[in-house]
RNA sequence: GCGAGCGUGGCGAAACUGGUAGACGCAGCGGACUUAAAAUCCGUUCGCCGUAAGGCGGUGCGGGUUCAACUCCCGCCGCUCGCACCA
């Protein structure tokens, strides 16, 4: 027996896996009626280097995929870099570095630290979104999209973020600022190229019903960006305006007497009606500023709310009188006035309301500050229409419409039909569908990214470059300087002069490039073919491989990326590359929690990182100058906290088998783990303790016939502790339940130490135990499993070997312990053989003395049996 | 404010569709081996009362349903995440 040394150990096993190319997916006409499982994490972007928190993802997604291996799958588990983006531009600003350069640099680095970790990828199927390979396909499938109609330039307001001198999508823009300069974000109208998202909204939103595989939370967030409402847009007629507004042309449109359109869920309090309120920046309220003091003041007054949470939230409501009068649909006698109202939004609906004030609290809360008259027209189940009132709390819910003519006696859905139904009449309204959800704005003002195949042509406007002109590749003779703000495509002095395509004349490429979500939406999809030249992928090759069964990774991708990918598919099916009838990229999403750690800071109150500080006496304290350290809050690890343990140096002292069991076992994987030195430490103790046990040398070969002697005592309980091992494990990894399977190890683990004879029949247990161990952990500690299944005598790898099957004779109790309650109280148990009779078990229990003794004096009124688990006796 | 999730020993946590609360790991305590330490091994560890057998209490708090509640229902408290006046 030797001690385990997994610096010798792990390098040996990685290489013989790969001379022996196990990991490499198998074409479909090889896989001979295996099935597929394509299990892929969100790959990572090429940052520099991994630290222990990044384990985790590819730790579990390499656990499912060996896991179905062994079960028989032709599994594809490959690995790419999301490789274009901005921080290799501020590396080249910051330090003179080319971002290519940079790039390939940390993906070498990576990759080699990746590597480590031993994970069953197939790295023939590497990729990096930054290669030419990659994104000259991506240019073809914008042109395919464009074709179909999917692409279009819009001149829109777009979020700009002032420190990355670029545009930013919606979702990219959080509490105000940009998502990863943390700048406030400014407003900027500029020409963009969009991505129609909305061509399917519907789509969008019904087909997450179909996503039982997904987090219920991410598909909540899915619903809820896409925001879907039905309702019913109102034209209300001005009756009269301020004379500075000039009488309406006939025939133009958007003009400022023109009828004012308004969007509502809930035209069925249209009788409620009290106001019209418009936000600060509709045309109409500016048209109005120009000549109105009172209007500018509070549109100005609207611009210095701040963004955040909490000046949303106290900022109260206020408004102004417009001057404006309209009519009321159904009474062209009842005129109501025009407010402009600073809890209106320009960006949803028509950026106009009606106000009902007993029906929506910003509405009451609204009239109650401006003394705007009100009344109830939805009276709640159960009140009296007699009494009832609304003072100061809205009723928001359905009810009974009253005082609302032709409504009244409906219930709120009824009427919204019968009102909506009334306004087409009246040619005064339509029904209408309204989405939170808009176009995606592709444009990135930035070098490092996708050029989009565009030319701007002085004649022929914008057109599409040809082709068979692809790929537009990146320059890479541009220069970065931190005092030239803007794209250093732009400032390039030749690369976008170019012919135009149509005329031949005179023209510009486009200089725009792609966000980099564009390049993270469909890489899964080139996995299944990523050496092909001619297209992005075969359509029968990835028809094979898509759906994803087992994706995995961050929840903090819920909305971005996972809406962006399932966009992708769709579009790339209806423009002919795949067939994918559902649409859906992802059929079974896993969202994992992160790893924390504590956070330590030094005297002078910067970050340092965990090595750099030691536990000495009671604190802990800074090895440099042996002063004290502040002990932070324990957070994700991340390069900017220092709270990182770096993979190279963990793996070097502890291997890379101690970090995946770590990372796996303690915390359920949805939910965060914190990275201790005794967490470590137990892994570590494990698998010196596995090893240990697997070197004995004193086992049976697994080709040995069990001994012939009945099986009895401590060896059966062995055999039956490793039995039910297989099943519970297999059923842990199949339900994501790692830190449980774990546990499981450890009580096998346990089971075999325990059992010391020396005898025929014990060391043949043993040995049978102890393979049936080796498999189980092969996921989690692949390493490790290896060296123990070739010191028992394993064929081949086990990785490679079958998954083990439980004996149901064995794994199935035979007998079972029963508690016995007496009124709900827990006073015996017994001992009874599985599945005996219910009226055999009553008799035990009454019979057990404790039992007898705790009803002395009671009598019996009612005996359950619930069988092979408890008996419960009432008696009083 | 709206929505979702969570709350169990000193710590990370288990507990199948309601059926022995605390599996497993860490830390602790006691012991063996050792000159000693490390490593390893054995035992023990929810609290209270009791020498013990045993009893009582216990899953954030208060109520309820049930023979039986960590689990289901109602009302609070606390924490985390998402959304942000969405008409």
């Amino acid at each position: 027996m030797s001690r385990y040394n997994h610096r010798e150990v792990e390098p040996k096993w990685r290489e013989r896996w790969a001379a022996s190319a196990i990991d490499r997916a198998l074409a479909p006409d090889e896989a001979k009626g295996k099935p597929k499982a394509y299990i892929l994490e969100m790959f990572p972007y090429p940052s520099g280097r991994i630290h222990v928190g990044h384990s985790r993802n590819y730790a579990m997604g390499d656990v499912i995929a060996r896991f179905r291996r062994a079960n028989g799958y032709n599994v594809l588990h490959p690995m790419g870099w999301d490789a274009f983006g901005l921080p290799a531009e501020n590396a080249a600003m910051e330090r003179g570095i080319h971002p290519k350069g940079w790039t390939y640099d940390n993906i070498a680095a990576m990759r080699d630290q990746l590597k480590l970790l031993g994970l069953a990828i197939d790295w023939s199927r590497e990729l990096a979104t930054c290669d030419v390979a990659y994104y000259k396909h991506q240019q073809a499938m914008f042109l395919a999209f464009w074709e179909k109609g999917l692409v279009y330039r819009k001149k829109q307001k777009v979020n700009w973020d002032p420190v990355d001198n670029t545009v930013l999508a919606n979702e990219q823009v959080v509490d105000g600022k940009g998502w990863r300069s943390g700048a406030p974000v400014e407003t900027r109208e500029l020409e963009q190229w969009m991505f129609k998202v909305t061509a399917y909204a519907d789509d969008l939103l019904q087909a997450i019903g179909g996503l039982d595989k997904w987090p219920d939370k991410v598909r909540l967030m899915q619903s809820n960006w896409i925001g879907k409402s039905q309702g019913a847009k109102i034209w209300w007629e001005v009756e009269s305006a301020p004379d500075f507004l000039p009488p309406s042309p006939a025939g133009q449109p958007n003009h400022a007497r023109d009828p004012i359109e308004v969007y509502t869920t809930r035209p069925d309090t249209l009788f409620g009606a009290s106001f019209l309120a418009l936000a600060p920046d509709h045309p109409l309220t500016k048209a109005i500023a120009a000549h109105n003091p009172a209007v500018a003041k509070f549109i100005e007054d609207c611009a210095h709310l701040g963004t955040s949470e909490a000046d949303i939230e106290k900022a109260p409501k206020f408004g102004v009188d417009l001057g404006l009068r309209v009519r009321h649909p159904f009474d062209p006698n009842w005129i109501l006035p025009v407010w402009g109202a600073n809890f209106v939004l320009s960006t949803y609906g028509t950026g106009a309301i009606f106000g009902s004030p007993a029906g929506d609290q910003r509405d009451l809360d609204f009239a109650n500050k401006y003394n705007l008259p009100f009344k109830p027209v939805v009276l709640p189940p159960g009140a009296d229409a007699a009494t009832y009132s609304v003072t100061d709390e809205a009723f928001t819910d359905d009810g009974v419409i009253y005082n609302s003519g032709f409504l009244d006696g409906l219930s709120t859905r009824d009427a919204i039909v019968r009102a909506i139904d009334e306004l087409v009449k009246l040619d005064a309204g339509e029904a209408t569908t309204q989405w939170r959800l808009r176009d995606w704005g592709v444009s990135r003002q930035r070098y490092w990214g996708c050029p989009i195949p565009a030319v701007h042509c002085a004649k022929c406007g914008v057109v599409p470059v040809p082709e068979k002109d692809l790929p537009i590749a990146l320059p890479e003779d541009v220069t970065f300087d931190k005092d030239k703000p803007g794209n250093p495509l732009d400032r390039h002095p030749t690369w976008k002069h170019v012919k135009c395509p149509q005329c031949a004349g005179e023209a510009q490429r486009e200089t725009d490039t792609l966000d980099t979500f564009v390049d993270s939406s469909w890489y899964f999809a080139r996995f299944t073919d990523p050496n092909n030249e001619a297209a992005p992928f075969d359509k029968t090759l990835a028809n094979y491989w898509l759906p994803v069964d087992q994706y995995v990774g961050g929840v903090e991708h819920a909305v971005l990326h996972l809406l962006y990918a399932r966009f992708f598919t769709r579009a790339m099916r209806d423009c002919g590359y795949l067939d994918l009838p559902s649409g859906e990229p992802f059929k079974s999403l896993f969202t994992q929690g992160m790893v924390v750690h504590e956070t330590y800071k030094s005297a002078a109150g910067a970050w340092l990182l965990p090595e750099e500080t030691e536990v000495r006496g009671g604190g802990r304290v800074e090895l440099k100058s042996g002063k004290p350290v502040e002990v932070g809050d324990i957070e994700k690890m991340s390069k900017s906290k220092k709270n990182v343990v770096d993979l190279d140096a963990f793996v070097a002292d502890y291997g890379a088998d101690v970090a995946r069991w770590f990372v796996l076992s303690d915390s359920p994987p949805e939910r965060d783990v914190e990275w201790t030195a005794s967490g470590v430490k137990g892994a570590w103790n494990f698998v010196q303790r596995v090893w240990t046990l697997a070197s004995a040398g004193d086992m049976p070969s697994p080709t040995d016939a069990p001994p012939k002697t009945i099986m009895l005592g401590e060896p059966l309980a062995l055999r039956q502790l490793a039995h039910r091992a297989i099943q519970s494990v297999t059923d842990d990894i199949e339900n994501f339940r790692f830190n449980v399977a774990v546990a499981r190890c450890y009580e096998l683990v346990n089971g075999i130490a325990k059992l010391k004879g020396d005898d025929e029949a014990s060391r043949w247990v043993r040995g049978e135990a102890l393979r049936i161990l080796a498999q189980l952990i092969a996921p989690f500690m692949p390493h490790l499993a290896e060296e123990c299944w070739e010191a028992l005598g394993g064929q081949g790898f086990v990785a490679t070997a079958t998954w083990p099957v439980a004996d149901p004779q064995l794994a199935a109790r035979t007998t079972v312990t029963l508690p016995i309650q007496v009124n709900g109280k827990k006073r015996a148990e017994i001992e009874a053989p599985a599945g005996a009779p219910e009226a055999d078990v009553r008799e035990m229990a009454l019979k057990h003395p404790s039992v007898v003794q705790f009803l002395e004096g009671q009598t019996v009124r009612k005996v359950i049996v619930v069988a092979d688990r408890i008996v419960n006796i009432v008696a009083n």
